[in-house]
DNA sequence: TACGTTTATGATCTTTAGATCATATATAGG
DNA sequence: CCTATATATGATCTAAAGATCATAAACGTA
C-alpha cells in the first residue's frame, strides 16, 4: 500500500482503506487510537480539518507510516519497490 | 530528501531542512504558502500542534510531497531508491 | 423486510490552532 | 562589536477541532 497525500480527503481514503483490510470497525479503530469514532468517520469522509496528531495517531494504529520527500522527479512513483 | 514521520517535529525537520535547502526565509515561505511567520516557527520547532490542511499548504510550497504507506516491513526504508 | 451493526450527523461545550501585532532574541556579515 | 535580518515568543481574539451524547441513516444478512 502506498498513496500520496495532497489533501486531506486523500488519508481519509487511505486510512478507510487500512481499516477495512484489517476488518475493524470505526468503534474498533477509535479504542486502539484514541480518537473518537465520530472524528475517525468525519476523516475517512474528508469533511472539515484535523490536526496533525489525530491523524498520526490513527496511522499508528492501522500500521501505516507518513513520509515526506521531495517531490518525485520522473516517475519514480509509478514504478513500485520490490519491497512494497 | 525522504523523512518518516511519528512524532509532528519531524514535520518540523523536513520542513525547515527542505526551505534552507531552497534558501528561503520563513516569510518567503510565508508568502508563497499562506501561513504565517509565526506559524511556521512553531511548526518547525515543534511546539504545539498543527492543522493538516497548514503542514500541507507548507510542503506543497517546498515541493514535498508526503505519502502514507504500509509499516515497512523487513528494511526497505533502508535502502535508497534509484529515483532519490 | 425487519433486525443488528456500522457509519454519519447534529448540538453543545471546551480546548487549541491560527491571525495579528509587538517585541525579544538570535545570527550572520561587514 | 554593531547592525541588519531572521527567528522565536508572548498576548489577545476568532475560528475551528475534538469530546461527548444522542440519534438518524445506511448496510448487510438471517
Amino acid at each position: 500500500m502506498k498513496n500520496f497525500v495532497r489533501i486531506p480527503r486523500d488519508l481519509g481514503h487511505a486510512i478507510r482503506q487500512a481499516r477495512r483490510e484489517k476488518n475493524l470497525t470505526q468503534a474498533d479503530l477509535a479504542m486502539r487510537s484514541g480518537v473518537w469514532q465520530e472524528t475517525i468517520s468525519k476523516v475517512e469522509t474528508g469533511r472539515g480539518g484535523t490536526k496533525l496528531e489525530t491523524i498520526l495517531a490513527l496511522l499508528a494504529a492501522l500500521d501505516l507510516e507518513l513520509l515526506v520527500r521531495t517531490r518525485s522527479k520522473g516517475t519514480a512513483s509509478d514504478f513500485d519497490n520490490i519491497f512494497d
